[in-house]
RNA sequence: GCGCCUGUGGCGGAAUUGGCAGACGCGCCAGAUUUAGGAUCUGGUGUCCCCGACGUGAAGGUUCAAGUCCUUUCAGGCGCACCA
């Protein structure tokens, strides 16, 4: 018989679907696992990094339920976003109808894999019984004080004419259209994720399960800085201008003061000055300049005094204010202290504007002196010129700075952190809408939770042109104030598509819940997730987001876990010739023409052996030959061999050397695989069952089939086919039932070895002269250290080199090596 | 500039705790089978001056023993970045 896939696979995803195999609920006589993948946006096909995210999800779900625990493997749609509306402007296809098909064709090729997902639990973020609890999340924040609006600067495409994440400004233009784009003010929708920094930071630590890659990108993220908040007066003026610095010990060598041009105080600053013009040009300089050239560290510093001094609160000097294209309003407070002597940038705006470089910090080794230096000096060293810190060890002085400060009330000690708040209003139709009104009598007004889902209105128009289609469409602006009754116009904005994805792994856990987005009951069981799979550009937004929610949803109550994700594995990428599959470079390779080649357990078993999960793979068409070959290996050595299989025991007694031969290799295999599983190093399993197969062909060419023993054939080619199952489960399960065995072979027990044997009664081991390897000699493995010397010491080859020479000590280790060190 | 990661045969990769470098697969070579090709099975395959020596990006070091630990350095990738 042939090994024919199509028929196999069809068959046996036909069987899955039919009989429910993989539908789950909760039970306390299991251990949970939750394993999950990060789910797609529904682009209509799914590409290679799918195939290899879901596949390995797939095998650890299916290897853990072996395992005896009751896994939760759920897949669902990240179904809100432009491009639907981008299709909806190019096609006229309503956003909902080619989300829709989209998700109906990406969910068949998926089946199409094989996938062990519970279809049952399966969510889409725009259907309303979902998007009603995405606005619920909102409504929470918001009573919580967490959901704010403010005006704000936004990323704004003035040919789209809409505001675009950060996530879709590509090197400072927009993604879709490729214009330049801009900042414009607006009233935007914030949540408060800075009131989490600094637990989102300190949770890190927490997180043993995941890369420190990943950890470390959240760290910098959020990027917290130690440092004082010092206040300087304004000469002749009752202006106070507060400055952030990480360094108050270098306060003594400030030696001028810069303000960010946008800073609201620089108005009043300069409005009558002498430099009035002069400024004024300068920030509509500043202003025109793009972000990109302004913010990138070659662009030459620039800068123009304001014809203001501000007063030194530790020495009561009067120092120059100026202007600068360095200085960002929204970072610290907008204010910086020139320090030249000690910082680089302040040393470059320096030397150019010809300021005094004041040093207040020799090194420990050495002298600095200003007119010689050529670079700022930032590291540490002993305090000088700063009154009251001369001598301190500047690390003391920092600390002495601050109390000095706060004692005479003219600074604080402050954390900075770089995380900002995080922006969720977008101007776009193909998201949640965000559940308030406003009303000209009681101003913005939440939507109740009851009145809950605020629907997507159908019946819009998509022109690419203009306002958002939800603000041109009166029905759904014009409503009643839930409070007052009176009349009251809708948000029109819509939630970052962030939003809906920060919670949709709580949701899996109760997913037709109608009250509630999920009980806590069942998040209890459940939560957190015990595996978490998916792609690296992922490291920071929506793993973020989605940590802020869970911490968030904690803190109200409604749910138990404070981290959602225990472990998380990032995928690598799929390469094609050493670079990424695109389009426009001509090299990809489609699943669907890869799985009707050589099937979807070819493919899976490819994806799986290339590399280590965690690596880029470069997809090589000859080597996914190989791996069909060997699916075709496996089924001709079962096909052949499992009629000679016996149900008896097996009798230690009786066997063979080659029936030995054989039990150990399966048996070693048993434990690699269950080893190399464990650490999710699936390549490596898959060669260790590998050469289980080859051993088992070893053992029929070396044995007259009228000589197997029944009993090891029958537990090869068990152990073979349950060990490959979580890889390829179509071909193992049709082989498992064609070798007559009855159940369901996705809830049979994982193999277990036979300690007995993997015992050898010899084994082979390394003789080395001074870490040479001289000789290989045959022991028993019980050996004591001294009994392997002596027979190493009495090999005639190891004699006759070490003949004459003195013999300085022996090494030896058990099972493994003898090394004998001669002069 | 700061932080993180990766460098091993012709290729993908293995070596989990410092203990035989190159498992397994691809490719290549040979044999068997075959009219032939394909498929299949078996064997071989790091380099060289091939009974020996060399060999894990490079250079040092620690150790009886280093791909693995330490120091310096080079190359590639990723993230953040005039962050005060």
């Amino acid at each position: 018989m042939k090994y024919d896939f199509n028929s196999i696979e069809e068959k046996w995803q036909k069987k899955w679907e039919e009989t429910g195999e993989f539908k789950i609920s909760e039970d306390t006589d299991k251990p949970k696992y939750y394993a999950l993948e990060m789910f797609p946006y529904p682009s209509g096909n799914l590409h290679m990094g799918h195939v290899r995210n879901y596949s390995i999800g797939d095998v650890v779900a299916r290897y853990k339920k072996m395992r005896g625990y009751n896994v939760l493997h759920p897949m669902g749609w990240d179904s809100f976003g432009l491009p639907a509306e981008n299709a909806a402007i190019k096609n006229g296809t309503p956003p909902a109808d080619w989300t829709w098909s989209n998700i109906d064709n990406m969910r068949n090729q998926l089946k199409r894999l094989g996938f062990s997902y519970d279809w049952d639990r399966e969510v889409a973020t725009a259907k309303p019984d979902y998007y009603k609890f995405t606005q619920w999340m909102f409504l929470q924040l918001y009573k919580h004080g967490l959901a704010y609006k403010k005006k704000s600067y936004v990323n704004w495409c003035p040919s789209c004419q809409t505001v675009l994440a950060n996530e879709q400004v590509v090197n400072g233009k927009c993604e879709r259209c490729k214009s330049e784009v801009g900042k414009k003010d607006l009233e935007q929708w914030f949540f408060k994720i800075t009131d989490y920094a600094q637990r989102l930071l300190d949770d890190i630590d927490k997180l043993d399960g995941w890369p420190d890659k990943v950890k470390s990108m959240q760290t910098n993220w959020i990027g917290r800085s130690e440092g004082a908040e010092l206040n300087f007066k304004v000469d002749g003026s009752d202006l106070t201008l507060t400055v952030f610095t990480t360094r108050p010990d270098t306060i003594y060598g400030t030696s001028y003061m810069v303000i960010a041009p946008e800073h609201p105080a620089v108005e009043e600053l300069i409005s009558g000055k002498p430099q009035e013009a002069e400024c004024r040009k300068f920030i509509e300089k500043v202003r025109t300049m793009s972000e990109i050239t302004r913010s990138a560290t070659d662009t030459e510093k620039e800068g123009v005094f304001t014809g203001t001094y501000v007063i030194n609160p530790f020495s009561g000097e009067k120092m120059p204010l100026y202007l600068a294209n360095y200085v960002f309003l929204d970072y610290g407070t907008g204010v910086v202290m020139g320090v030249p002597a000690h910082d680089q940038r302040d040393f470059d705006f320096a030397k150019k504007y010809d300021l005094p470089i004041r040093i207040v910090i020799q090194p420990k080794d050495k002298e600095v002196n200003p007119d010689e230096m050529t670079e700022a000096f930032a590291a540490e060293g002993i305090m000088v010129n700063s009154g009251p810190f001369d001598g301190m060890d500047n690390k003391e002085a920092l600390a002495a700075a601050i109390s000095y400060a706060e004692e005479k009330g003219i600074g604080t000690r402050k954390v900075n952190f770089r995380l900002r708040d995080w922006l969720i209003s977008r101007q776009r139709y193909w998201g949640a809408p965000i559940p308030v009104v406003y009303c000209e009598k009681c101003g913005t007004v939440e939507i109740p939770e009851s009145e809950l889902p605020v629907m997507l209105p159908e019946n819009v128009k998509f022109t690419g042109q203009g306002k958002s289609p939800l603000s041109e469409c009166p029905e759904f602006v014009n409503t009643t104030c839930p409070k007052c009754g009176g009349p009251a116009k809708r948000e029109t904005d819509t939630m970052d598509t962030f939003v809906c994805s920060s919670w949709y792994f709580m949701r899996y856990c109760d997913p037709h819940n109608t009250e509630m987005p999920f009980s806590k009951e069942k998040t209890d069981y459940w939560m957190n997730v015990d595996q978490y799979i998916g792609g690296v550009e992922h490291a920071i937004l929506h793993l973020l987001y989605a940590r802020f929610f869970t911490k968030a949803l904690h803190d109200f109550g409604y749910i138990s876990c404070e981290e959602p994700f225990a472990n998380l594995l990032t995928q690598g990428m799929v390469l094609k010739d050493g670079t990424k599959m695109s389009k426009s470079l001509g090299n990809v390779v489609s699943p669907e023409e890869i799985i009707s080649k050589y099937g979807a357990d070819t493919a899976r078993l490819f994806i799986m052996f290339a590399a280590p999960p965690e690596r880029d793979l470069d997809w090589n068409d000859t080597a996914v030959e190989g791996a069909y070959r060997f699916l075709n290996r496996v089924w001709r050595v079962i096909d052949d061999m499992h009629k000679y299989a016996c149900d008896c025991e097996i009798d230690a007694t009786t066997l063979t050397e080659d029936d030995k031969k054989l039990r150990f290799a399966v048996n070693t295999s048993i434990k690699k695989v269950t080893e190399d599983c464990n650490r999710f190093s699936f390549n490596t399993a898959i060669s260790s069952v590998m050469e289980m197969v080859n051993a088992i062909y070893a053992y029929k060419e070396s044995v007259n089939a009228d000589n197997y023993n029944g009993a090891c054939v029958r537990e090869a080619i068990d152990s073979l086919i349950l060990l490959l199952f979580p890889f390829v489960p179509h071909i193992t399960s049709e082989l498992w039932e064609l070798i007559g065995h009855t159940d369901s072979i996705s809830t049979h027990q994982w193999p277990e070895y036979d300690e007995a044997a993997l015992v050898v009664n010899e084994i082979e081991v390394v003789v080395q002269i001074n870490g040479k390897i001289r000789d290989k000699i045959v022991i028993s493995p019980d050996l004591s250290r001294d009994e392997m010397i002596d027979v190493a010491m009495s090999n005639d080859r190891i004699k006759k080199l070490t003949e004459g020479k003195e013999i300085v000590k022996c090494i030896a280790v058990p099972k493994k090596l003898i090394n004998i060190v001669v002069k």
